[in-house]
DNA sequence: TTTCGTGCAAAAGCTTTGCATTAGC
DNA sequence: GCTAATGCAAAGCTTTTGCACGAAA
């Protein structure tokens, strides 16, 4: 367990935080992009949140949750996975870089238990001069589902 | 040194090979495309491929450059970073996949001597019951010249 | 000569933007 | 009441596609 992300509710109550600390409203929409973002166990992509949201709030732009993800992604409030030839992914659980394991078939996206990269990341500095902020690991595969 | 890489024409004559033995044309505008991946030293985009060989092929079309590189792609012999703000990147010389180090702000892309992921992938098969068949290591972070 | 590749222009897909209306605070 | 956010439609970008012409084997 996630000394940063014990419950749901903790997750999205971080986030409402941030923003009222930033001076950002919280409307009926942006609160319940949060929460999406705050509960799924996979990875949303704006699509499949702006799907889920239609239900409950027929009015709900797909520009809006366009502008609620970035400006989360500007208080560093979630993880974005990019990918070019599909839409990208979100992490609005652990907002801070760590591994992940795509299918290639079906898209699931999974994270493995945390690696500790603290040190790759050390002598990535000292050999290239960069000074690294942040890191990217993907593992590409078939998931279990896809290989029945 | 890479053993699959000890020089440029090396690589390129790899790159020809593979596409006649998959009886795919040698043309000079696939010539000039694969010409630019073998001795790249940064990681080029279709775009700027496209414009270093607009002065010795004024005809060259970015659909003939992004065509070939959907056909190397697809034969295996170069390696495809993506990015969804920005055009994606190539790495011709080393097609199989590796760690990079990327700059935030200007966009350079180095690669580091390589590390083994081999135990870890092992580990990420175990743990997630993937059939792992690749990865993306990145890190991102400013670069020395833009540090200054 | 037949088949494949090129190049142009149009289309496609995701994301951003402009702007008038609406609603937090 | 003031200012910011929403939602619609249009625009922007990268990449792909259709198709007629031209070139490789």
């Amino acid at each position: 367990m996630d000394s940063t992300n014990n419950t749901p509710n903790m997750r999205l109550n971080q986030m409402l935080e941030r923003l009222k600390e930033s001076d950002f409203r919280i409307t009926p929409q942006r609160y319940a992009v949060l929460h999406v973002l705050a509960n799924s166990p996979d990875h949303p992509s704006v699509e499949s949140i702006h799907a889920e949201l239609l239900d409950n709030y027929p009015t709900m732009s797909l520009a809006t949750v366009y502008k609620t993800i970035n400006l989360l992604k500007q208080e560093g409030e979630i993880l974005e996975l990019e990918f070019s030839d599909l839409s990208n992914r979100y992490d609005g659980k652990k907002p801070y870089p760590h591994p992940h394991v795509i299918c290639t078939k079906c898209g699931k996206i999974t994270d493995p238990s945390q690696l500790n990269l603290e040190e790759i990341t050390n002598k990535m500095m000292e050999e290239t001069g960069f000074k690294i902020v942040s890191h990217r690991l993907d593992f590409y595969g078939i998931c279990p589902n896809c290989l029945e």
